[in-house]
DNA sequence: TCTGGGGTCCTAGGACCC
DNA sequence: TCTGGGGTCCTAGGACCC
């Protein structure tokens, strides 16, 4: 039983995955010669890892390390400042280099994507893994980066084919093998299987990707959700999640939120909450888009977290129209004499800006007044960075101050 | 195991209506 | 007035991803 493959046909269909090795890291490698072949740590601006290169990970550094202990781990390692321009660069030529061989590329993070190869072994004369090697050729020699590969039947087993061997990898699971790669996978590693369902899968014996994927359908469908549902149908071979080339043109939601030293001071955390609006609300602007809903929320110190939905009456991306929701918001959930170390925002039910009507109670003259000086803000903003302006709200001590929300107050940082 | 800052999707349960 | 069934919509919260 146990040696028997899941599939006897070998290629159906071929989907590769392709991720970038220590990505940030790399595209700093990649344009300062000076630092190849070196520890090299990216994050100096967030006093954390937020990558590390090869050679520093062997060192034992590792992500979301404080970078003072990086100093006692590896004293030679080089601090740089993550910089995410960068970044998307190196990424959008990679897809572009991934576009020349198929056009079914779907982007799926920053350093990751799908690529569907069905039927392109004849157009190349190649074979898959030919194509896989002339994709990482081409990265190597046109972004001197390293890429792992993989290439199976499916998005959740071409997941696994590229983690399998890292950095610089190239794996290919045919239909004939996968029960060889599942057999030496703990569950919890597969692509959407998580602590969680992990520890639910060992209360009933499984413990293996392989196990998992030789249960009977009816026995997931009797024991988990959807999703382990359609998880299961892809490490058996069968593809549920097809490969989607439609880029991403809008979002269901936008979030900002901050840590900071914990404080129990009304005022600071209302601040930083402003803050998180503030840049909320630019990038919904960015995006022609306004939510209908609002969320705040507050972690304490002890990680506890609590969240208020507020409903607004208009559609909005101007955080002046959502100050009183705001203000009411914050009040209903800060509490004197608790310790906060974390606020953030959450716009959601996002329509597209130009579809708002005004309400009959909302002043027209008001309103052109704020999208002319928030056109000036978010230039400014387009120009000189994020932090060039905030907001010089504060929060109201009396809840029916309505004049002075009319003048939005800016503070320009110089 | 958590760090920290983005996101998406699914489900259970309640409200409401017929 | 009570009982019951069924559908839809909404919300909160959980789980997972990079």
């Amino acid at each position: 039983m146990k040696n028997t493959p899941l599939l006897v046909h070998d290629w159906n269909n071929a989907i590769l995955h392709i991720d970038a090795d220590a990505f940030f890291a790399a595209c700093e490698q990649a344009t300062n010669p000076s630092l190849q072949n070196k520890p090299v740590v990216v994050g100096r601006e967030r006093g954390i890892v937020t990558a590390a290169s090869y050679e520093a990970k062997r060192r034992g550094i590792r992500r979301g390390m404080r970078l003072s202990e990086v100093k006692k781990v590896c004293p030679e390692a080089i601090l740089v400042t993550s910089d995410y321009e960068k970044y998307s660069l190196f990424s959008f030529r990679l897809m572009e280099i991934l576009r020349r061989f198929s056009p079914l590329v779907e982007p799926y993070s920053i350093d990751e994507a799908f690529v569907d190869l069905t039927g392109l072994r004849r157009p190349f004369h190649a074979s898959y893994e030919e194509l896989g090697l002339m994709i990482k050729t081409a990265v190597r020699n046109e972004l001197g980066i390293t890429v792992s590969v993989g290439i199976s039947l499916t998005k959740t087993l071409a997941k696994i084919a590229s983690r399998h061997q890292k950095p610089d990898g190239l794996t290919l699971i045919p239909g004939r093998q996968i029960h060889h790669y599942l057999s030496v996978l703990p569950v919890g590693e597969v692509w959407g299987i998580g602590p969680n369902t992990a520890a639910w899968c060992a209360k009933l014996g499984i413990h293996t990707a392989l196990d998992l994927a030789r249960k009977p359908a009816g026995f997931i469908q009797r024991h988990f959700s959807k999703p382990f549902y359609e998880i299961w149908q892809e490490l058996n071979g069968t593809v549920v999640y097809p490969v989607n080339p439609q880029p991403k043109t809008t979002y269901l939601s936008i979030s900002k939120a901050r840590t900071f030293p914990p404080t129990g001071d009304r005022l600071t955390v209302f601040a930083h909450l402003s803050n998180n609006l503030e840049d909320a609300c630019f990038k919904a602007r960015r995006y022609q888009l306004a939510p209908q809903r609002l969320v705040l929320f507050l972690r304490t110190q002890e990680f506890k977290e609590c969240a208020v939905e507020l409903k607004l009456t208009t559609a909005s991306a101007y955080p002046p129209l959502l100050t009183p929701f705001f203000e009411q918001g914050f009040n209903r959930l800060f509490q004197d004499g608790v310790w906060y170390r974390q606020t953030g925002v959450i716009l959601t039910h996002l329509v597209p800006a130009h579809r708002v009507h005004p309400s009959l109670f909302d002043d027209p003259v008001r309103l052109e007044k704020i999208a002319r000086l928030y056109q000036a803000v978010d230039q400014l903003k387009a120009q000189e960075g994020l932090n060039i302006l905030t907001h010089g709200l504060a929060p109201s001590t009396s809840p029916s101050s309505q004049d002075r929300l009319s003048i939005p107050v800016f503070k320009i940082r110089v």
